[in-house]
DNA sequence: GGCTTCAGTCTTGTATGCAAGATACCTTAA
DNA sequence: TTAAGGTATCTTGCATACAAGACTGAAGCC
């Protein structure tokens, strides 16, 4: 669209990350989507056309479809046969039964955290903690997150079950996408602060059922914010 | 290898179920390939050549690469970069960290279906029990298995989270898989089976709490086994 | 004998051609 | 004006050609 005349490839293009290593390609590009559609650049329902893609990246159809069977194994986006990949749809139910699941997945991590973490650990997620009440305290939205979720995957590496963590990682970028909801998180902000001190204190003494149960809570007092917010982004 | 003149594709091979409408050829290689796993038949650490598998399909290798991606993502193979692919290794480990997890998903799964279960719901898990109890009486493993999985499905579906569903679903292949050991399920039939009892008894009051916790139990129950069960295998 | 090197072969990764299904648009008729 | 139908175009799905990395094995060297 941007120049009709295509040149097949000749370079990464402005702002395309693509190793052209063999072998990468098809896992970069399916990074790059996942980036795009967690942040909510590539909002849902978005159609996602391969020849588009293809050029923007530098790189033939092939790796593109290959990112796209990864995506849609993520749940993602949806494969269309014949017809479009589409950005999967984030409705309001679906939001709710993410959080559900969330919530349960990392509640399991917290109680098995508490079992196997060190004490320099729990020093490390006490600094990340530290940083986060500092971002909150200059507003600074986007780098609380980082650490938001650096936490909470700590956790999950710490608990030392590669099952969970890969469940997890399938979860997250759909709770990044839901938190990308216009004021999701923001109106909850420093109740959820004040939410993950206390999960730290249970963390700290390694009181695992303790910190399952706030970690669990942490979650599913998201819920009552769901609706407003979906309502407010459609 | 087994014939030189390689035929590039003239139809269906026996046992190539493959549809070979546009656009779901590579849904049904996932489907064939994801099923040979979890039974064992491909067992972990095997290599999965793309031209075999194309000649045995009869299709292109195209849609066996994008299979590949599926069932990459679902944890059941992995993905050396310009090696081959191979079925993804069971480790006594893994298979009790999945154990951990399931258990977790199964419990969460119960309490929601506690609380939507029907009356016609409640009979039909009951019917499948009463079948799933005949098929003990008879040693008919197989059919017993497929029972035991429909009931969870079921329990499952019930709950009515659909992310909840796509976890199990994810995990389901990796769990079957590692009933396909030896001795892992059949030590614990008899009394796998009486749990069954006592959970549809919680099922059948709605006790959500209850049917949780003896969820949770009967997967952990099988921890015990496994180690031995592996050490078998290996 | 064991290790390294290098060529040949094998296997995978990417690009691209072609066909089938889907979409869009234009014409035509009621 | 709207609805229906048909055609042109677009987009995807599959097959295949070619290239790059990995493996194999034999020869040469220590």
């Amino acid at each position: 669209m941007e120049d009709a005349t295509g040149p097949k490839h000749d370079g990464p293009e402005s702002g395309g990350q693509i190793d052209r290593r063999k072998g990468r390609m098809a896992t970069d590009v399916a990074s790059l989507l996942r980036e795009r559609i967690s942040t909510g650049e590539m909002p849902p329902g978005e159609r996602l056309r391969e020849v588009q893609l293809c050029e923007e990246f530098g790189v033939s159809r092939t790796p593109v479809r290959e990112a796209f069977r990864t995506l849609a194994a993520e749940g993602l986006v949806d494969l269309l046969p014949n017809r479009s990949v589409v950005v999967s749809k984030l409705q309001a139910d679906d939001v709710r039964h993410l959080i559900v699941v969330f919530a349960e997945v990392e509640a399991l991590a917290a109680r098995l955290a508490c079992e196997r973490i060190t004490d320099d650990e729990i020093k490390e997620i006490g600094r990340l903690l530290n940083e986060m009440v500092d971002c909150h305290g200059q507003r600074e939205r986007a780098a609380y997150l980082k650490l938001n979720q650096k936490i909470h995957r700590r956790t999950i590496e710490i608990s030392g079950n590669p099952v969970l963590l890969a469940v997890w990682q399938s979860l997250a970028p759909q709770i990044e996408r839901a938190r990308a909801l216009p004021n999701l998180d923001s109106s909850r902000w420093t109740d959820a602060l004040f939410e993950h001190s206390k999960m730290f204190t249970a963390l700290a003494t390694r009181d695992g059922a303790q910190l399952a149960e706030l970690t669990r809570q942490h979650f599913l007092n998201a819920l009552p914010y769901i609706n407003e917010s979906i309502a407010e982004s459609a």
